[in-house]
DNA sequence: GTCTATAGAAAGATAGAC
DNA sequence: GTCTATCTTTCTATAGAC
């Protein structure tokens, strides 16, 4: 992150980085051996312990570098006026987000039980934050009587589940388009949290 | 599952069984070692070998009966008459297999990559069984104007991932009920297949 | 049916040459 | 900054005693 751009040193650990999220994400974190990461960037194992401390430092880099990165992107983008049009955004920027970062999206749902305390904190409280943009919408769209979530936590974690979902299932040049896909979704959400049609 | 019933031998691999349930699940599949497996039962390391042909066929008995037990236990049940009825049945079975079993839950979704291509297919293969009596419901709800999914395959796959998201965040004794959560729930899914305000 | 003991392979991590 | 070589530990799986 706040390496000398395009130094040799950075250039080995982004293709670490990149081998490790590839393999760690087909394979599973404790099943993917340190030989076999470097391996995968073109060089020796000891090579990898100039660049990380040891095998959960490496994780811990993708996650938090993938959350950090997700964040930013969210609260760099222009933002509709309105919670429905806010939402309509944000499950496009998700299944967006999802499409393009298969890897780091499995692996920061899957492996954060091989952080130890302090990192696992860390990851989970970023995740939270980005978490709570979309509840932040849902509040305002609440408020607003455009939304009624009996509970906007609960909704919240439903709807990431939900959109999260896609990547198990869905594979390139099937039945439906992404496209197509992101407006079902989309209908989908807009209809669970909608204030009309409540018992 | 075709065992003499109280012999030494099935009392052994049932403790087998739970004890590489609750590992595989708590740590993943390659992070466990067959040592700890035989030491959580009881027994020594080379017992397991008396049971199992080796690690993978462990991980595939495990979910090879959970998948069955689920399929098994819903079409055991009384089912309500109608599409609405019987989907809010599924809500509450489904949520009800996730709360007793969860490390069951999330080995069938996290654990599958460390099964061979043939194996794969047959856990598969249930997982689509199942999926496919919630497809059902979904479909004659449809037919009969009480549901509008766009798509019936989408809406089966978004309600199940939604559902299965509670149990990585529910914990007992926090701000609400299972009960509670399960109403929640089953509002959000009603109203996201409602034929009712559709745009 | 379970044990002890071990073979053989592979893991994480480190030291020192270049 | 990367390599080769290696230490130490741990792994899966098997052989043979009881």
């Amino acid at each position: 992150m706040a390496r000398p751009r395009g130094s040799t040193s950075e250039i080995t650990g982004q293709r670490l980085r990149a081998a490790a999220l590839r393999l760690f994400a087909r394979h599973g974190f404790a099943a993917v051996s340190m030989r076999q990461i470097a391996a995968g960037a073109g060089v020796q194992a000891g090579t990898l312990y100039l660049h990380f401390a040891d095998k959960e430092d490496l994780l811990f880099d993708l996650l938090r570098s993938h959350m950090e990165d997700l964040i930013a992107a969210w609260d760099g983008q222009a933002r509709p006026e309105g919670p429905l049009d806010r939402l309509r955004e944000f499950v496009g920027f998700h299944l967006g987000r999802n499409r393009d970062h298969p890897d780091a999206v499995f692996l920061s749902y899957m492996e954060l039980r091989n952080l130890g305390p302090a990192n696992f904190a860390r990851i989970e409280s970023l995740r939270r934050d980005y978490e709570d943009r979309l509840s932040a919408i849902l509040a305002e769209g609440e408020a607003a009587g455009v939304f009624a979530c009996p509970d906007v936590k609960l909704a919240t974690m439903a709807i990431i589940a939900m959109l999260n979902g896609v990547n198990t299932w869905y594979r390139e040049g099937g039945r439906l388009t992404r496209e197509r896909v992101g407006e079902i979704y989309w209908g989908m959400v807009r209809q669970a949290v909608a204030a009309s049609g409540r018992a």
